[in-house]
DNA sequence: AGCGCCATGTAAGTGGTTACATGATTGT
DNA sequence: ACAATCATGTAACCACTTACATGGCGCT
């Protein structure tokens, strides 16, 4: 499953451009999948080559072009035949637990800042899914229901292993515990 | 933080062959990282050439050679510093989770078996970290604690949530609920 | 004055996957 | 007999990332 065919599945959703379908990257596949231009644009390039959406470029005052894309009865029926025969996998690479797994050759200073600077991203992960969960009710959708509800579990029980565990990494001395 | 990196990590913890090194990958980094012998061949080729660690050969009778590798000074020093410098990214790509966004897309009875298949991995996933906590009592390390407990935590979640809220995807009616 | 948002793209580089190539040993 | 395990590697390919290129608008 790669950009182009996720691009597909998004314009299932409405038409977009580039620049939209970035931002329904960030919010919708947040906790599991991103994509930079440098894949969108190509990719709906391609996407156009081949029929699977059209383009319609729209001029606007003061800004640049706009591209709107939209999925076309061709690019319906590959996406639906993809989906059918695609065996996924879960890539994951998470560079956060291979440092802490090596935790002990790391200053505990910087130790401190990655735990502290991951939390944060999790918060706001989990901010966003919630918000995507608020907007569901106007647009009932029982797959994106289940990966909405499936984010907001897995991203809070890391957070509270975070809090609840943080101390097996940062042992602090009491004398640092005085200073805080 | 890419393969050469985490082989010469793992090497910190003991001399390895290549393929040793795939199954410290397969047990320790299951959960969050993963490598194969594409990536981990050439890695531990780089990592040689530039002295971060030695390399022995070991003839055996019946069996190809046995290439063992060991982390030198400068190699440890050089993964240290790697450590200290490192701004980790979390980036993963839950193939499974983008079809599922998807649900409406996809046939039920294929449906079901995606969500069986990711249950059935994630099962043995939890397995092995259990494994994996087990023999920690024998070579207490944090980070490799904090990484085990982290990695179970998420995976009960994820199962836990599969179980519970899987209905949400396969609505089966009387019919199919009286058949099976 | 400067930052962030809107908006699109390309080119070079990176890093990893997949398929291929080889082959004895051990267990069922 | 057949599968799994042990054991190493290469070459072609692929998908994505990063850096570059451009530029006006609106807010503070």
């Amino acid at each position: 499953m790669d950009v182009k065919t996720l691009c597909l599945g998004l314009l299932t959703q409405g038409a977009a451009s580039g620049y939209d379908l970035k931002k329904r990257f960030e919010t919708c596949f947040r906790s599991f999948y991103s994509a930079g231009y440098g894949s969108i644009y190509p990719a709906l390039a391609y996407l156009a080559d081949t029929d699977l959406v059209t383009c319609e470029e729209i001029s606007q005052d003061g800004r640049p072009d706009r591209k709107v894309y939209r999925i076309t009865d061709k690019g319906r029926n590959y996406f639906t035949e993809a989906l059918s025969n695609h065996h996924p996998a879960h890539k994951m690479r998470s560079e956060f637990l291979a440092m802490v797994f090596f935790a002990e050759f790391i200053p505990p200073d910087h130790l401190s800042k990655l735990i502290d600077d991951r939390t944060t991203e999790l918060e706001q992960t989990l901010a966003q899914l919630e918000e995507m969960s608020a907007t569901l009710a106007k647009h009932p959708d029982a797959g994106v229901e289940f990966v909405a509800g499936f984010g907001q579990t897995i991203t809070r029980a890391a957070l509270e292993y975070m809090r609840q565990q943080r101390h097996l990494l940062t042992k602090e001395t009491s004398a640092q515990r005085q200073a805080s």
